[in-house]
DNA sequence: GTATTCCTTGACGCCGACGTCAACGCAAGG
DNA sequence: CCTTGCGTTGACGTCGGCGTCAAGGAATAC
């Protein structure tokens, strides 16, 4: 197979197999005329690279779980080092989601708190407060 | 006021403040010798851009705060386009929010069924699965 | 005077994961 | 033979928010 073909199971373009190529994470035989030559085995190799960053793991993070799978595993993730990986993952989640969850509320009691500001000054108050931002 | 004063009063750095000036978001009269010259209100221009900032807004979502501001309103969010960005930005964090709770629930998913998978192989059973990640 | 520290502009570097061109080679169909 | 459509390498562009020089001018300290 192929890297256009390839490219196309997979759902991604060549120019992504042949940065992984240079990053050193899916090298490839190449055929008689220098044309890169692709397995199935490649490609199950690149969907655990896909699955990974589609859950938004950096391409370096998928490493452990691509040499698993060359090294004749059933899965990526049978491998000890590919499951430290799902929690280091896991506790970055936890931390970025309560971050996250935190900046929500501030920035929900801030929204909150300017309406109310502002409905306080409208009704039959002493003055508009802010033209800015209106529909011209 | 000069820059690396105000810099530093605000907590950041000059390369910054220069960056914001370049951008539009921070215009700023010069002194005779050609240096910038900072006041109180630019200060708490930035201050609210700092703010924002560190909610993870985009500097240019921080621009209608600045705007609302310089207009002589009492708080960067006293204008309607201030409170759009709030709630643009609520939105977004709800989304993304809602993503990363959902990736963390799947990857906690595959965490549980790999350990459950490696430990079946464990004790006793016909083979250790993996070697790869221990400690040499 | 001179040493130091501030200020000025300009311009390149960084990060990650590719996109996008350029300029060429190779294969197959008509 | 020519065209079309693959493939090849190389190299620069993208995005945001600055960091980090470099080469000079200005103000203050001694």
């Amino acid at each position: 197979m192929r890297i256009g073909e390839l490219a196309e199971r997979a759902g991604t373009t060549t120019r992504t197999l042949r940065y992984y190529e240079a990053r050193g994470l899916l090298p490839v035989r190449r055929a008689e005329n220098g044309y890169r030559s692709y397995d199935e085995g490649d490609l199950r190799l690149l969907q655990q690279i896909r699955t990974l960053q589609d859950f938004g793991f950096d391409l370096e993070e998928t490493r452990p779980f691509v040499d698993c799978l060359r090294a004749g595993h059933p899965a990526g993730d049978s491998c000890p080092a590919s499951l430290a990986v799902y929690r280091r993952k896991l506790d970055e989640l936890d931390a970025l989601i309560g971050q996250l969850t935190s900046v929500r509320a501030e920035v929900g009691a801030q929204l909150a708190r300017a309406e109310l500001e502002a409905s306080a000054g409208l009704p039959g108050g002493p003055a508009p407060r802010c033209e800015l931002g209106g529909q011209p």
